[in-house]
DNA sequence: GATGAATGAGCATTCATTCAT
DNA sequence: CATGAATGAATGCTCATTCAT
């Protein structure tokens, strides 16, 4: 089946943003990988912020959609935190290209209207993740570390790991560190110990 | 004291990398700034990538030795889990420009001298760290997870944090989360707990 | 008529060429002589040396094609071997520039892409050359130097005087010497004589 | 024994004009082959042009010298003639890299002080050449061509047979072509035949 | 929606040349 | 005589973007 002309071009550029990074890839490698001509491509597009724009929307939601949702199907605290670990270390194995590019570099020069909606994104998935987090730090299950200590806690080893894999430095699979992840972030947030 | 042209261009380029990324500075930017003539830069180095490589590797080799030195000097298993951490986060509030430059995805893109003088950079980094850590895992203190997932928990928070930091999205004060970081660090590390 | 962009192109590039040498001669020469913008001329073009590639190869097609036809043409083996150096002349003073071009090292420099087009044509056309004179050879009429002694002896004069015109060191017209030249040309390739 | 260092870097100019040409060699390359500072080169010679100038006004003397030479020990006119072709053809074969040099353009492009003295030495040598002919033509031994078209059949074949010999276009030896060439140069250049 | 020729500002880089040491 | 850091104009080339068809 031929996905549509819009599809394919940010299928390419995702392909060539991976390679290349954002500003080392032309709107020409775009339209030679596209099969898309250049008039088509800015046709769909305001020009190669855009796209990126498009792909670092598309693919944040994507993620944070998941990771609220394992938060909102949990049955204890315990589950929906190892849940969440476990839904970043699978969303990042699963669409590498777009891990790779949100995760090294490729949001960081967003602006105008992609930088709102990202803005936006952003705010909406850490009150979704305060809504949840905080009447179980009321209740005295989780630590009382402010949010942004407990995202660092919480995803920041899976996330350096994640970095390296898809930096290609490591071999081991990714997968099958999740559950040690898992185990980790809870030791992390749970209250107790020490 | 006027420094050598060298470092002078050498600062005027992470000047402009910090304010625009690497792709995004021109040598022209670099030029004005640095008060060196196109020429005069191009005598230096054998070009922007070249430039950014020497800053890259600077700034690593400066961030490991200082690592290194703190667990060479710590009295103890623990103190030496915990001032590593202070360290990672003490060098990044030090060197704000360096840091930024280094975890924003300034050494993701390197090519050829460089990255083999990186490579060899992490390599003599990662044996240093591991002829410290590995006797202490044979000796029951630290647990016995491997190179990779260890440091993911040891550096893992400290990083995340300190990259939503240098991307100006949290305003706390770093050093002030550095004690909770050290504790959560030792608490992952140390055997025992659940 | 307007001729075509890439046709003006061409005629500035060689007007250019002609005029500094290829090395001489910028893309700012030729996008001012040519009308085209810069961009223009790379969309048609891979860069100059692409366009000297378009000019040697077009020049030396069209030289070598009336070449063979004045063989096809020829009554006898004298008349093909004297029209081919009249033919010879005549070319290069019904197309200075391109023959200047040509014979003052235009084509010696030649890489990739152009250097193998040159190569074919000069092969076929030397296959075609051997075609006609191969069986004059085995018939009496001319004597068997080889074909690189054969073209030398045939040609080699009326390139020496060509190319001391086309630098503007001899003043006499070359069409007066076309007689002289196709008769010695005979004198030197017939069999006979002592 | 260690040339001086003006030889060293003539040495290594002509090197680097064959390899690239005169206008793609540039004095770095020339400094990095010949050893010389760049401050050295320019205290020996004024400029690029002029390490060009001092080469061609070097070899050509060099090759007119032996040319007149010929032509003054020739037992008769027949011998001058044949023993001229056959130091034209030696010396482009002792002398390759030279003759690459004047005979694919490297004099071409002369400016200045350097053009004035190849027309000196040029001047001379066809004035040279003119007072051994001109009395040899009034005898009725050579035939009267007017000094173009003679030194171009007397030449030409041989000018033309080295260049593409120097271009590596052809495989045979220049040497074992020299005694056909030689003969060819005398029955164009003598009275009678047809 | 699609095409690709055309535009021209902008950029990295080269290079001949100078000059203080 | 030799050195090599410094200069800055010049150049080839890229690239995002427009627009007529």
């Amino acid at each position: 089946m031929s996905r549509s002309r819009r599809d394919q071009i940010l299928a390419a550029a995702l392909a060539e943003f991976t390679a290349h990074g954002v500003a080392g890839a032309s709107i020409e490698d775009i339209r030679r990988r596209s099969g898309a001509s250049v008039g088509s491509i800015y046709h769909h597009f305001d020009g190669k912020d855009e796209i990126a724009g498009a792909l670092a929307v598309e693919g944040l939601g994507s993620y944070q959609q998941g990771f609220l949702a394992r938060l909102a199907d949990a049955r204890s605290t315990r589950a929906g935190v190892q849940d969440a670990v476990r839904h970043h270390i699978g969303w990042i194995a699963e669409h590498r290209d777009l891990a790779r590019f949100l995760l090294l570099g490729g949001d960081a020069r967003a602006t105008g209207t992609t930088q709102r909606r990202l803005r936006e994104l952003n705010r909406r998935f850490f009150a979704g993740v305060q809504s949840w987090t905080a009447p179980r730090v009321r209740a005295g299950e989780l630590r009382d570390l402010g949010p942004e200590l407990l995202t660092a806690l919480w995803i920041g080893p899976s996330q350096e790991l994640a970095r390296h894999w898809l930096a290609g430095r490591i071999q081991m699979s990714l997968t099958d560190a999740a559950t040690e992840l898992a185990g980790a972030a809870w030791r992390s947030l749970k209250t107790g110990g020490d």
